[in-house]
RNA sequence: GCGAGAGUGGCGGAACUGGUAGACGCACUGGACUUAGGAUCCAGCUCUGGCGACAGAGUGGGAGUUCAAGUCUCCCCUCUCGCACCA
């Protein structure tokens, strides 16, 4: 064995070896319990960054565990491959997206061979390619024959500078997800996914995720948004319509003052017409229309609004009440239209202060007297009905029930839900996407590709156009067809393609047969290997992904190809990468080669001025706080990378990013490594030790029980909670114990022990740092890769201590301590306490009052 | 505003169902080996007082339950994340 650890020569040899191997592929095997683990997969941008190491390290670890743990472990890696940033550098680079794309999959493949993780490559999918959008877009049609995808005009979110629709999940305060720029709105044909349909199976199936963290199913719960309350139709005055509205407080109905209606209500416009209001309201909803809605915080926000010019009927009352428009009303939840009740809702209540309309007090406050011309916020809390008709006096909860009766007898509306959740945009006026498989026909309308005209392939040659606007149109060959219904030859197809969260809604159902050409994958090959047990990724997919995914899998289940209704039976969600940031005044954000360091003080190195060390953020590249893994590779190689990713934090947390930290693991690795080559020698002939430790004493004695309760806890740290960090302590504490013992030339069985000391690290290590590993086992004159033993076991009469550590407390305050053999009976160790020379100093002269043992633990002297 | 989570040495982080607070690592200090060391090895390292044995304080702050609280209960403060006019 080489003295020296060399990272560079030792991990090209056994990522090679895996290679020519074959080790990583799997296939179906039913003799064998199977175990789907998967991380997300990355958006080939270009390079892999520190969260794809961090993610994919926390991955390999557990993938290469349960492989030893001797489970079918399928652990497979792709390429979210179609979306806007290939297109934005085609553009810039006056290349095409595909190029780009391929050109970065192929730079990234490389660079996760380099940290040697642990996939079967065989199935590597790429989401741009017709074979995998072939079959999304055959559910596509599957989906449009049961109205699941659909079309309809709607306000959509407006990205001028991507010219393209966005969603409203990937709308952040305003602004554009990707580019930041500020979004409107447009009014556009669009296609979508009835997601609706399901949310409140997504809801209830929320409780039935016990491996989700609590945090991403409240995100989720939150986002479907399911809210219990009332319709109440409000007639319109002189006229035979009515207006719905939605409301969770239908217990304050006799205290509606005025109507609210969305400024985009189609009835805005349809009632004003005519009115004196008529030039106003129009100015007033074209201006709001141009409104920034969520850019500024709510409190900043002012509501402001119009009347209508008319008015509608408060059902319970017969009172005429006027209707307004005004920017707090949301067209896009309930009905689009809200019943007031200034006296009961604060935004209500600021409204009417600010327009003077009525207030009337339904729900009075047993503490307090509540006066409408004299409050100064609105009363929300609980109370008994006031001013409501036949209903004054009772509780305003039961009060809920009567006038939800009340209504549904009258024929006025009646108990209802209402959910957050719309229904999933999933048109994009992009070219870099899945085709959606329609033809619009002149005289047929909407004509779905026939199945057998699958794929609709997306046309590779065609020149990007400035600022992002779609190619397809202007291409001939594409954009003309004949309709397949009536061959009329004028039909063109649909130009809009496809969201990217449609094909990572079953990616992971493709990698059980990534080549499969019958359909979207072999039902066999999915009923063996789906659901998911483990899901890693980042938290920013819980909402979006997580449950575009549930949602495509009951789409999935109801078409028969599937038969659960959840993929990720567990997930994990890892936290962020972080360092601290840099930065000149002049200057902005630094890079660390930016810097110059003299005695102690960071200064720029343009300016000389003083450098500001900021506040530890996530790493990104416009905060120039990034780790370069590439960098990290060719100075410390894959296994300290991996091994710093691992120790530094627990997955679930962020990781502040230390370059010391990596030295710690560097150091440690080498170590391990001296160690190993300095007992080589002695060991290698050697057979482990293996039997009771009754038969030995001294250091191998404590070694060997130490390296069974080391097994014990690596084995807990990793199967229960995946806490790498600790269990990575546990190893060091288990180097310290070996490097502490000086082995004997002629003691057989500290050499033996030593000898199973070495081999059981080197297996605890090797998920972590799986080429390490593989050198120290071949080292160690195994003949097969480590890959292919056991993960150790440990026995149970090698984890008892020899002797106990009693702790003495006097008022439970510690004052001494004593050993004592594991045996020892409670009222022995009360005695040997009671007799320490230590207690004797603090209870001489004492009353003892009580003494409490706690077995093999303590004993508290009460006083 | 609503919801979730977190506050432990100089730092990252440990501590199972209440039972030795600070495992493990980093940084730092001293020493050894050395032409040299940013390599390696040994020792120390929560704070305060003391040469010392030792004593006192200590897990964001304040109360409480208990023989015993980082851990349980109540109140408060701070930070992070998510949602944010949702009727």
């Amino acid at each position: 064995m080489d003295p020296r650890y060399d990272p560079k020569k030792i991990e090209p040899k056994w990522q090679a070896y895996w290679e020519s191997s074959n080790l990583f592929k799997v296939k179906e095997d039913p003799a064998k319990e199977k175990y789907y683990l998967l991380e997300m997969f990355p958006y080939p941008s270009g390079n892999i960054h520190m969260g794809h190491v961090r993610n994919y390290s926390i991955g390999d670890v557990v993938a290469r565990y349960k492989r030893m743990r001797g489970f079918n472990v399928l652990h497979p890696m792709g390429w979210d491959a179609f979306g806007m940033p290939a297109e934005n550098a085609a553009i810039a680079n006056k290349s095409h997206p595909a190029e780009w794309t391929y050109q970065n999959i192929d730079a990234m493949r490389a660079q996760l061979k380099r940290l040697g993780f642990s996939y079967d490559w065989d199935r590597e999918i790429a989401t741009c390619k017709p074979d995998y959008y072939h079959w999304e877009q055959w559910l596509f049609l599957k989906m449009y024959e049961k109205a699941m995808a659909y079309r309809k005009e709607s306000f959509v979110n407006w990205c001028e500078a991507c010219q393209t629709v966005l969603a409203n999940e990937q709308v952040e305060a305003g602004l554009c997800w990707r580019c930041g720029q500020q979004v409107r709105q447009k009014k556009l044909w669009q296609w979508f996914f009835r997601i609706t349909d399901y949310a409140d199976d997504l809801l209830m199936y929320c409780d039935k995720l016990p491996g989700w963290p609590e945090k991403v199913i409240t995100m989720q719960k939150n986002w479907i948004g399911k809210s219990y309350g009332a319709e109440i139709r409000f007639p319109i005055e002189g006229q035979d319509e009515m207006i719905p509205v939605f409301t969770t407080r239908h217990d304050t109905v006799f205290g509606a003052t005025f109507m609210v209606l969305a400024p985009e209500h189609p009835l805005v416009m349809q009632l004003s017409q005519g009115t004196p209001q008529q030039k106003e309201v129009q100015a007033f909803v074209e201006r709001i229309s141009l409104q920034d809605r969520t850019a500024k915080s709510v409190e900043d926000y002012e509501k402001e609004g119009v009347f209508i010019g008319r008015y509608c009927i408060n059902p319970m009352t017969g009172n005429r009440i006027p209707i307004y428009t005004a920017n707090f009303a949301l067209m896009e939840y309930g009905t689009g239209a809200v019943m007031a009740v200034p006296a009961h809702d604060q935004r209500d209540f600021d409204f009417a202060k600010k327009y003077g309309l009525d207030i009337i007090v339904v729900v009075s406050s047993a503490e307090e007297n509540l006066d409408s011309n004299t409050m100064a916020e609105a009363y929300i809390g609980e109370g008994f009905m006031v001013n409501s008709g036949q209903f004054d006096g009772l509780n305003n909860k039961e009060a809920m029930e009567k006038i939800a009766d009340h209504l549904e007898k009258n024929n006025l509306g009646g108990k209802t839900v209402s959910f957050r959740i719309r229904d999933w945009g999933i048109s994009r006026q992009r070219y870099w996407g899945a085709p959606i498989p329609v033809i619009h026909c002149e005289s047929c309308g909407v004509v779905p590709v026939p199945e057998e005209d699958l794929p609709v392939i997306l046309p590779e040659e065609v020149d990007m156009l400035e600022g992002g606007k779609s190619p397809l149109p202007e291409l001939d060959d594409f954009f003309r067809t004949t309709c397949p219904k009536c061959g009329n030859s004028d039909a063109v197809r649909e130009t809009d393609t496809m969201d990217t969260f449609v094909e990572s809604s079953w990616y992971f159902e493709r990698y059980c047969s990534p080549k499969y050409d019958g359909g979207m994958f072999d039902k066999a090959a999915v009923d063996y290997w789906m659901p998911v047990d483990q899901y890693i990724g980042g938290v920013e997919h819980a909402i979006l992904h997580l449950l575009y995914s549930r949602y495509y899998t009951r789409v999935l289940k109801d078409q028969g190809l599937l038969k659960f209704k959840e993929p990720f039976t567990r997930l994990l969600t890892q936290g962020m990468v972080c360092k601290e940031t840099m930065s000149c005044p002049d200057h902005g954000f630094l890079l660390p080669d930016e810097i110059n360091t003299e005695n102690g003080n960071r200064l720029c190195r343009k300016c000389n001025k003083p450098v500001t060390l900021g506040r530890v953020e996530k790493m990104s590249k416009s905060k120039k706080n990034v780790v370069d893994p590439n960098i990290l590779l060719a100075k410390y190689g894959a296994d300290t990378t991996r091994f710093f990713c691992l120790f530094a934090a627990p997955p679930e947390r962020d990781l502040e990013w230390s370059e010391q930290g990596v030295d710690g693991g560097s150091r440690f690795l080498n170590r391990v490594w001296r160690l190993a080559a300095a007992v080589m020698n002695t060991i290698k002939d050697v057979t482990a030790f293996d039997g009771n430790p009754d038969s030995l004493d001294g250091p191998a004695r404590e070694l060997y029980k130490k390296t069974h309760q080391t097994i014990k806890k690596v084995t807990a740290d990793i199967e229960e909670r995946f806490h790498f960090n600790t269990a990575i302590s546990a190893m060091m504490e288990l180097f310290n114990t070996m490097s502490a013992i000086e082995l004997q030339r002629d003691d057989r069985n500290q050499a033996a022990v030593m000898r199973f000391a070495v081999e059981t690290l080197t297996l605890l290590l090797s998920p972590v740092v799986p080429h390490f590993a593989e050198e120290v086992w071949e080292a160690l004159g195994n003949k097969s890769s480590i890959l292919l033993a056991a993960w150790p076991s440990y026995r149970e009469d090698a984890l008892e201590k020899d002797e106990l550590l009693i702790v003495i407390q006097v008022n439970g305050k510690l004052r001494s301590r004593f050993n004592i053999e594991v045996n020892a009976d409670d009222e022995t160790i009360k005695q040997k306490a009671l007799a320490d020379e230590k207690i004797q100093k603090f209870i001489a002269g004492k009353e003892i009052r009580k003494v409490i043992v706690v077995k093999h633990k303590l004993v508290n002297i009460v006083i």
